[in-house]
DNA sequence: GAAGATAATGAGCCTGGACTCATTTTGCAA
DNA sequence: TTGCAAAATGAGTCCAGGCTCATTATCTTC
């Protein structure tokens, strides 16, 4: 679904390979940089290759989209995976949400991901991933008394979008990031909703 | 800076004044049901007026954006303002916060502009002035000890403006609105924070 | 009830951006 | 090394949407 030849056993040939990669590098730092609705003309350009190539490797922007947006989820997941691995003190869930808060101020592409923003990118699999990797996160932190046992995943996950989507177009710098968070946090703890 | 003909004096036309009504009108609907994107055709159709009657009163689609939005925006502030009147035990802050939440996940339109979504409009007095009436329930908020001191106004701006983008393109129904909300309001109270 | 000013109309211009395809180039296998 | 399938190229098509302007219709004033 990802190229127009068919993807059985056929290798690609060694420069459409190079291509591929390069396309999706250019997508990435492109759409981080302007969000979705930057052109397809420039992530080609960036990868120093032909308009033509890159919709042979992804037939329509949704594709192109729909691969980096896989590889941006990819790394939330292995993030909140290592945080889950090593969490004694039930405070992986608050690095986790910082730290992808963080990215979502300069990478314009996690925002709109977490937002479903404008393009249809049927990804509910991997967004599932995701959620799985946050409840983890979350029963720890239920565990460990950090976060109130009321606390259910769809407020965490509503929380999270929010915040990104707030963080990237409000361009809050670090200072209202943390108060703002602050008060996200204390509004987890155990108790503080009474 | 609205219309193409100089304000001073001369006094609209009946039918520019009519038009200029229905226009508007149809732009709010336009607008706030399917955001700032929505095309000028369409308002024109909604309004049953040819598209350059559009353009005669509002030289830009961001004109017409503007229009409405200081509308949209005084009409916030007036409900502030309201709640700010009779705001016996503290909760007019929780009260504008919830119902602007609400608003936001149906109004498209409202969610954009507290994000500032694309659109460049300069509203900067107008969003002066909301921040001023959301100061204001603030403080009584503060005063009433139904927020902690520590709470300054940027962050519940940022915190009202990402949960109207969340409610928006999440599209949370009541319950997650409510749940969500909670959280947020349990982190405003005095000592949460600790 | 003219006459002139003001406004409405809508076909059409123009731009940007997604996407195509005939042609050329390149990699690979025999 | 040669032949051909795979891939790259980029000028060009198509379309949507913002915006224009010559023409027509409508007010308003005297």
């Amino acid at each position: 679904m990802t190229s127009r030849t068919a993807d059985p056993g056929r290798p690609l040939r060694a420069d459409a390979q190079r291509n591929r990669v390069r396309i999706l590098a250019a997508a990435e730092e492109v759409f981080a940089e302007h969000g979705v609705t930057a052109s397809t003309e420039e992530v080609a350009a960036r990868a120093g290759v032909a308009i033509g190539t890159v919709f042979r490797h992804f037939p329509t922007k949704n594709d192109l989209l729909a691969a980096i947006m896989k590889g941006v989820l990819a790394g939330l997941v292995e993030q909140a995976g290592t945080l889950s691995g090593d969490d004694r003190n039930g405070t992986g869930l608050f690095t986790f949400f910082a730290q992808t808060v963080e990215q979502a101020a300069t990478q314009k592409a996690v925002a709109d991901l977490l937002a479903r923003t404008g393009v249809e990118i049927q990804l509910p699999e991997v967004l599932e991933v995701l959620g799985e990797a946050v409840h983890g996160l979350l029963r720890q932190a239920r565990a460990a008394g950090t976060v109130d046992r009321q606390v259910r995943l769809p407020e965490v996950m509503a929380l999270l979008a929010s915040t990104c989507q707030g963080a990237l177009h409000g361009g809050w710098d670090a200072e209202l990031r943390e108060r703002t968070l602050a008060i996200i946090f204390a509004g987890l703890r155990p108790g503080a909703a009474r």
